[in-house]
DNA sequence: TGATTCACGC
DNA sequence: GACGTACGTGAATCAA
């Protein structure tokens, strides 16, 4: 079905312009009415999916129309500079999407919809107008729909035929003859004045047109109106002609010369960077590849249903694709190879027959590269498939690249560097509910053109990994890892449904009497779960002060109930229901909903290409949330146990580790003396910012100094410490100061690397992993201070990501070389968690601290503590 | 389905 | 002087 979209250009700018505030770029350009135009464009595109589409403008400013009635339109307001400066923009912009615009002299932009509708209509097209000006419905018909625009620029509301008449009462022609009896204010049409819309919704239903009503004027009920519209007969008439769009104006387009192809050129990205519209151009990458899938050329994809030796070649792009988030579990819907021999496709069932194929995925000398690696060796070595000659990451490689342009689709990564011919999964599987597997071939086109797009991907990652210097990053740390993470997920942590199972039991009977007691105190019952109903009950019906508030109404977060304590008794319990509440949903209930049925272990996945410090990150379940710091959660973790008798759950865990890289990058003389003299860090942070003696620091000192330690290390604003300790913003800030005249070296560091972030626009780590901070230079104090502060801190965290990665590959070799049956579990930011056989617990207390401490030399010691136990809640 | 709020870890 | 405040994941609620 060919669909043409008509947009009334000067009505929908005027809108934008007054529905925005002046927006301006950083040229001090006015973008307002330019930004909202494009965002009604690309959500008509979007959801009306046009073949064909023209913007029509008015041309000049006499149209035919003041020929007849030379007031039409007076008495408007010039058009704002400010507004008339941006329509070069507009036609700048129409030009650059290789959208169809016109403009006709002497006439409006209504009468070239009207002709191009009435035409485009008659050659079958399915027709939709968008305007915010009612004349338009005048327009409607079976074929034609007018898009109205309501408020705003987005907002919509469809006028079909039966819409029309539900709204006014009328037939879609009736429109102008409503309007010759109304008049129209805005255009200076006069109709017939006392007459407006119910009483020319009235006449028009018993008499159909203003002809109608002067035919049988003497049929018109009431005096005083009869009078009014005999007065005005002439003024009527020509009312509707004005009104009247012209459907036949002498418009020299074709309809098909209107067709729209939903291409883009780049100077389209250059417009859109000049005014500053970076969402758009986020849009603009968002759904580059779903614009390119018109324009996909079909490659010639074989589907196989098993392999010669000849296809198999290295070396080679591999997709294992799964739709399924959660690997361990997923379906394999399909491979893909591409390389110098051609592209291939095979079924999953096929695939796993295929010797050839198999023996091929497990030969460490066919070197493969891949989209996300550790994600396709887990779903292997599920089906007994050990996945060998990994060569190439090309999740890894953008994720070191820009951590904050990771975790794309295959489509945008290689669409943004120049390969287009490939669609996002989305676009293809749909996302959501409406996500389904099409017909094989179609999925194998699909499949084929990914692994296509991978291969020619590659080396242009690895280019910018050289620029960035950071080769070794991916291939000697990044890629090593994600095997031994394989391995670890694999591997899983075994867990015992029936600790959990009694856990869940006792927690149950707990709650229900905090539940009843909480009913008793507020003398009503509701859901204590919804803060919507506490905070009802807490700051209405019990009249405790709202401490805070949220954009929906009261806070009743732990800080602010933590402030009511003592007021009213509930507030305890309350603390009690939610803490107890959230051990049983999440980690009880939570958890045992993952435990494997067959393996009886708990097999989480790290998301290695996501957090932007360089951390890992963990799913499905979180390992690395397990409660520790209040006892009753802490038992959770005496659900998690060796999978083997005589074996033991082994912990080790680095010591301070980003305070120790802090004296490393700042070259503090002093932090970094009193990691060398083995100080506690926190007492030595009190001696220092509050002027004591060891043995004057008090328990509280302490706490204030480790809250500033704290602080140190995770960028927090003195707000954010002020909120943490209870204390007011100067005196954190005055902490902070202190702190800083305490350590020179790390006071010069926290300037140096600001001043570093400003010039190169981003900071890296130890090990040299990146991360851009685009608001470093921003005007705005809040993005400015947020970026000055990740700057400080993440070559502190993530250069202790660095540490403990380099440790596990380390860990990894170690433990085969040794040929050790102690294994890597879990991995928790700063520790490490192993099962280990009793005969072993003397060499791995001895190895695991050796190699931590050693995995990055420092100018101050790492220190590894360790312990052991049967379950890992006795491994503290 | 998505946004909001809350709570757990480092 | 206001702004809205380390990084993550997950559950429950509530409004579309």
């Amino acid at each position: 079905m060919k669909k043409l979209v008509l947009i009334d250009g000067n009505n929908v700018v005027y809108r934008a312009f007054f529905a925005l505030p002046l927006l301006s770029n950083n040229q001090g350009m006015y973008t307002n009415a330019v930004y909202g135009f494009t965002m009604m464009l690309m959500k008509v595109i979007e959801e009306e999916q046009p073949t064909h589409l023209l913007v029509a403008f008015d041309a000049g400013k006499t149209t035919f129309r003041h020929e007849t009635y030379k007031e039409y339109k007076g008495g408007r307001q010039k058009t704002p500079p400010e507004l008339s400066q941006q329509f070069p923009l507009i036609h700048q912009l129409l030009d650059a999407m290789a959208i169809k615009r016109y403009e006709l002299d002497n006439y409006e932009a209504d009468d070239i919809v009207g002709t191009l509708a009435r035409k485009a209509r008659n050659e079958g097209f399915d027709v939709r107008i968008v305007t915010g000006d009612k004349d338009y419905l005048q327009l409607v018909d079976e074929d034609v729909r007018v898009s109205l625009i309501r408020k705003g620029i987005t907002d919509t509301v469809d006028y079909g035929v039966e819409k029309v008449r539900e709204r006014y009462g009328i037939e879609p022609r009736e429109v102008i003859d409503l309007k010759g009896l109304m008049g129209d204010a805005s255009d200076n049409i006069p109709g017939v004045p006392g007459v407006g819309e119910k009483t020319a919704i009235k006449l028009l239903k018993q008499f159909k047109t203003v002809e109608g009503v002067y035919d049988h004027i003497d049929e018109v009920s009431g005096k005083k109106l009869k009078e009014k519209l005999e007065l005005n007969r002439e003024q009527a008439l020509l009312s509707k002609r004005i009104a009247t769009i012209d459907n036949d104006s002498p418009v020299t387009v074709t309809t098909e010369s209107c067709a729209y192809t939903h291409e883009f050129n780049d100077q389209l990205k250059d417009l859109f960077r000049e005014l500053g519209f970076q969402s758009l151009l986020d849009k603009l990458d968002a759904n580059g590849s779903e614009k390119n899938e018109t324009e996909a050329v079909a490659i010639s994809v074989h589907t196989v249903s098993e392999f010669s030796s000849k296809q198999l070649v290295s070396p080679s792009a591999l997709i294992v694709q799964m739709l399924d988030e959660n690997y361990h579990y997923g379906a394999i819907n399909g491979f893909a190879v591409a390389n110098n021999t051609g592209t291939y496709f095979i079924e999953t069932e096929h695939a796993l027959k295929d010797e050839r194929f198999c023996k091929w995925l497990e030969d460490p000398e066919k070197k493969k590269v891949l989209l996300d690696s550790k994600r396709a060796e887990v779903a292997l070595k599920w089906r007994g498939i050990s996945l060998k000659g990994i060569s190439f990451d090309a999740r890894l490689a953008t994720y070191l690249i820009d951590p904050s342009e990771a975790g794309q689709d295959l489509a945008l990564l290689a669409t943004k560097r120049g390969i287009s011919n490939i669609e996002t999964d989305d676009a293809f599987y749909g996302k959501g509910a409406k996500r389904k597997i099409p017909e094989e071939d179609g999925q194998a086109q699909h499949l084929g053109r990914k692994a296509a797009a991978l291969l020619q991907l590659e080396p242009k990652l690895i280019q910018e990994l050289d620029e960035n210097k950071q080769k070794k990053l991916l291939f000697d740390l990044e890629l090593p890892l994600a095997r031994v993470l394989a391995k670890m997920e694999f591997t899983g942590i075994k867990a015992s449904g029936e600790t959990l199972i009694a856990m869940g039991d006792e927690l149950d009977r707990t709650l229900d009497i905090i539940e009843h007691d909480i009913y008793l105190m507020a003398g009503v019952s509701f859901n204590i779960n919804s803060p919507k109903q506490l905070g009802e009950i807490l700051f209405e019906k019990l009249m405790l002060p709202p401490i805070k508030k949220t954009k929906t109404g009261y806070s009743t977060a732990a800080d602010v109930l933590e402030k009511l304590r003592g007021r009213h008794e509930i507030i305890d319990r309350i603390l009690d229901f939610r803490q107890l509440g959230k051990l049983k949903s999440t980690y009880v209930v939570g958890l045992l909903k993952v435990i494997h049925p067959k393996t009886g272990h708990v097999h989480t996945c790290y998301n290695q290409a996501l957090t932007q410090t360089g951390r890992l990150s963990s799913t499905d379940p979180n390992l690395q949330n397990i409660p520790i710091r209040l006892e009753e959660g802490r038992k959770i973790r005496k659900a998690f146990l060796p999978s083997k008798e005589g074996w033991q759950i082994f912990s080790a865990d680095y010591s301070q580790i980003e305070l120790r890289v802090l004296a490393h990058i700042a070259d503090d003389e002093n932090l970094k003396q009193a990691f060398i003299d083995g100080m506690d860090i926190h007492t030595k942070t009190a001696m220092d910012v509050f002027g004591v003696e060891k043995d004057e620091v008090t328990s509280l000192m302490r706490r204030h100094a480790k809250a500033v330690n704290f602080g140190i290390i995770y960028g927090i604003s003195d707000y954010g410490l002020s909120q943490n300790l209870g204390i007011t913003r100067k005196d954190a800030a005055r902490f902070i100061e202190k702190y800083l005249q305490s350590y020179p070296g790390v006071q010069h560091y926290m300037e140096s690397i600001v001043k570093k972030a400003r010039s190169e626009g981003y900071v890296t780590t130890l090990l040299n992993r990146r991360r851009y901070l685009p608001d470093i230079n921003s005007r705005n104090f809040n993005s400015r201070s947020f970026a000055e502060r990740t700057a400080m801190n993440t070559p502190i965290q993530g250069s202790a990501a660095d540490v403990i990665k380099k440790a596990m590959i380390l860990m990894d070799q170690r433990l085969n070389e040794e040929k050790l049956k102690s294994r890597m579990l879990l991995q928790v930011h700063d520790e490490l968690i192993f099962e280990v056989p009793d005969q072993e617990l003397e060499t791995m207390s001895r190895l695991v601290p050796e190699i931590m401490e050693h995995a990055i030399q420092l100018s101050v010691p790492l220190k590894v503590e360790h312990s052991f136990g049967p379950t890992w809640y006795d491994a503290k």
